[in-house]
DNA sequence: TTGTATTTTCACGAATGTGTGAAAACTGTA
DNA sequence: TACAGTTTTCACACATTCGTGAAAATACAA
């Protein structure tokens, strides 16, 4: 760890750091900082030894980041170690890290949400409970929807609907008013 | 807690089992989870009693909340206690965990990776860690940047953007070219 | 198949996080 | 100021998570 050149040593730490507020520990966050910056694939022991890690740690470390989909395993030519890299794309990577968030993080509520919306509320509470799951569904769906939507855009697309800004708003008014003009021509 | 009518209980129930994957922890959100589907502001011993938690344990609980700025103090008349509710309108809370989601666990790596990138790399390995760190920094800063944008349109607006979903594609391809045309025109 | 390189599992100690009751601190009223 | 209601802090016990080395399992070459 010590031995990393210095700005790699920056970046590992941070990781490391901010793992417990990005729900991951210290360990998986510095080992996927780790091959995040690394310029060809790595192996486990290169990891444990750069890391100062055990062996075992970096193991199960890498298992984990591979439930999430953040690192590839790479097979080298010649070498029966499994070598890892992260995808070199990192629009790529910031889809994979949403899409696995949805699965884990919200899915569930969403699930669980329209169970409740579907019963009968057997009391004044649970009646406006349920008016309050309405609408948190509503938002949750709508926000997982689009962000489903959206992710099947080119990066090229989703970057150039991202520059825009909130003069998005402008557009959207523009077509909104076109799409009135274009039904007033028909109904005419 | 086994006092509470079901739909209101199954949600509690839920909201703190996810409690660890969202980062907080079961009490922290079942706490929110009982707020959330209150029809009146609730007070710290109204909580405790909901849900079984010692007086203390509600406190620290409420001040977290109150640090997500998920739950808003207020003061009944003609009671000293401290009452609190969550804001009515979802859209508003999204926006709250999403700002203090972002200067929680975004901001501070957007600092590091600023300070690295004027660094001069001392090494080849350093100087292709750099490239990395660039190309993340690029996409952190516009998805923060338009995140920000998008936050100040009205509740509206954001519901208009994300049920366009995928077609905002043919809204941005139309606008482009009117912009080309546009141009020639001018330059012609 | 055997043997060896490699990865994974597991039990354990260490570190961290959680929830409690009691005590301290605070707040507003008289 | 005194004081009663309310909130916060704190030390402690308990639970959970983390990281390790050793052993077991796996994969592959000969």
């Amino acid at each position: 760890m010590n031995s990393l050149p210095p700005l790699t040593h920056q970046f590992v730490s941070h990781f490391g750091e901010m793992g417990s507020r990005w729900g991951i520990n210290r360990t998986v966050g510095q080992i996927y900082a780790l091959i995040f910056v690394s310029p060809k694939p790595l192996n486990a022991d290169e990891i444990a030894e750069a890391l100062e890690f055990s062996r075992s740690n970096v193991s199960i470390g890498l298992k984990e980041l591979q439930s999430w989909r953040l690192v590839k395993l790479k097979h080298l030519a010649g070498d029966r170690r499994e070598y890892f890299e992260a995808p070199q794309d990192v629009w790529e990577i910031f889809k994979s890290l949403a899409e696995e968030k949805r699965r884990r993080e919200v899915e569930p509520t969403l699930s669980m949400l329209r169970a409740a919306l579907v019963e009968t509320p057997g009391n004044e509470a649970d009646a406006h409970a349920q008016k309050r799951m309405q609408q948190m569904h509503e938002l949750i769906d709508l926000s997982s929807t689009w962000f489903d939507d959206v992710q099947r855009l080119s990066p090229e697309t989703i970057g150039r609907l991202m520059r825009m800004g909130s003069s998005i708003k402008t557009v959207l008014d523009m077509t909104d008013k076109l799409k009135i003009v274009g039904r007033k021509k028909v109904s005419s």
